[in-house]
DNA sequence: GCAATGACCTGCT
DNA sequence: CAGCAGGCCATTG
């Protein structure tokens, strides 16, 4: 399999966190440094989040179950709002926790997930 | 081919 | 607990 890559597709990060990424089963979120890790790049947790960016495929990539390390969302280029997200992850069955109790929520920018029980392990 | 960017992570204040 | 800064390395123009 080595003389092999040189005809068609480029073996980039950007598929392998796709691979990845669609591998997460539902119910279950994980992290951008995971999926970098299981992509073979722990260092570059930065570029996952890129390739996400660069050509999601709508639809066929559940970016929405990568969230970041302390289970908190990504602001703004979500789907459509982080909002949008948390209903999403919730909906599955994800478990979330509050920012904190009696504290006014601006949106979801507390709101995190329960990576103890609910982080994907491969 | 070079330079700049980036959906992050970790440590410290 | 929350906020700030620097660093890592691949992708884009």
């Amino acid at each position: 399999m080595s003389s092999h890559e040189h005809h068609a597709g480029n073996p980039s990060f950007n598929e392998l966190v796709y691979a990845v990424v669609r591998r997460i089963p539902r119910g279950k979120v994980a992290t951008y440094g995971q999926v970098a890790a299981l992509a073979g790049r722990p260092r570059n947790a930065r570029f996952v989040g890129f390739a996400l960016h660069a050509n999601p495929q709508p639809g066929v990539i559940p970016c929405h179950r990568v969230v970041f390390r302390d289970g908190s969302l990504a602001p703004g280029f979500a789907f459509g709002g982080p909002d949008r997200q948390r209903a999403l992850l919730e909906e599955e069955g994800v478990r979330f926790i509050p920012p904190a109790a009696g504290r006014d929520n601006a949106g979801d920018g507390g709101w995190r997930v329960d990576l103890d029980r609910c982080q994907w392990q491969a």
